[in-house]
DNA sequence: CCAACCATGTAAGCTGTTACATGATTGA
DNA sequence: TCAATCATGTAACAGCTTACATGGTTGG
């Protein structure tokens, strides 16, 4: 039996995708943004951003426009097709739970950065009430390891630890803080 | 010409390593650690943790004392070797840097977490010192690139930074608290 | 008796890193 | 003229993920 794979996006190119989207650009662009940008964690250099480009490609996600770069050489332009606009937006409305957070939430950041292409602000305000749940109840996850660990655990081992919390705190902190940024917004808007 | 390579250890290898220097462990216990706390970030399955600790007896930073389980089954209990503890050492009296903090917070933590086996205060307030002035520097830098993106960046972007932003902030403001803490510490031992 | 836990591992496959290769143009 | 920037890529290697394999013991 063969199965057809829904082959899956990386981080990375769920990164490029939603820069592509912003902005149709070039491979060299877009290492660019990588090594100027926070973007940079998600990779960097020409040996993962070019491959990325052409799985994303082959998968029907992106197509390139060619052109002359200013050199003379051949450049090509990328951009989002019908079909990864679909599964790019698709990833933006993913729910926030709290296990991505805990593990990755660099990442939902990132999906967090892009929503202005949804241009849907009631969607980017559950995003952030969901972001805010999450980060408390991660911040509380932290917290009862550490309780559990406290006779076992030496001093900096605790006060590592103890950083984790006050960072999902922080997180916790900065998406009540947004969500009034956008409900501002919101409210331009309707007038 | 033959190089002989002075093999690099992996960050899962050193986060392996920290914690048998702490407490001699069998795979199995170690696994367990990673799926509990929080260290899961630096890896989890068994696939990873097995073949990084051949990895390591390879290098002769670890050595296993055979046992048996519970099960009657072989065990391995593994212990750093002298090597192994000079190589954990010199990780842990690097200096934190902008740049790495910047790129993997996780990372400098980690290290931070295991400084007691150093058992050196005015070490371990340094590399506080350290951390607070990076954290501070990289809150700017995010500082700075949002600056500049402020007229091409669309707003959730803007938002976005402003997390990373705040996230050191908190960072600086932890490093600060965990100092005062280890003051307090360093003074009760004088006493 | 069955699930969960103890305890160790392997294999295929994907992704990312580092380093190298090419070659034109622009500015100091 | 020499370095930096534009622009794209490849090759070797390291590392991790997922899934599978094995098999004994303990508790409900």
């Amino acid at each position: 039996m063969v199965v057809v794979k829904h082959k899956e996006i990386s981080t990375l190119g769920f990164a490029l995708l939603g820069l592509i989207e912003t902005q149709p650009s070039t491979g060299y662009e877009l290492r660019r943004v990588f090594r100027e940008t926070p973007m940079g964690r998600y990779s960097s250099s020409p040996g993962a951003i070019y491959p990325a480009l052409h799985t994303l490609e082959s998968q029907k996600h992106i197509r390139a426009r060619h052109g002359v770069g200013r050199t003379g050489r051949c450049t090509q332009t990328w951009h989002v097709t019908a079909a990864g606009r679909k599964r790019l937006t698709r990833w933006l409305q993913q729910d926030v739970t709290v296990d991505e957070l805990f593990q990755a939430p660099d990442v939902v950041l990132l999906r967090f950065s892009y929503l202005d292409l949804l241009d849907d602000l009631d969607w980017s305000e559950q995003f952030l009430r969901q972001f805010h749940d999450a980060a408390c109840a991660c911040s509380q996850r932290v917290a009862t390891i550490r309780e559990s660990l406290k006779s076992v655990q030496p001093p900096h081992g605790q006060l590592a630890l103890a950083s984790g919390e006050q960072a999902f705190v922080a997180h916790a902190t900065w998406a009540k803080w947004a969500l009034v940024n956008i409900r501002e917004r919101q409210e331009q808007r309707t007038r």
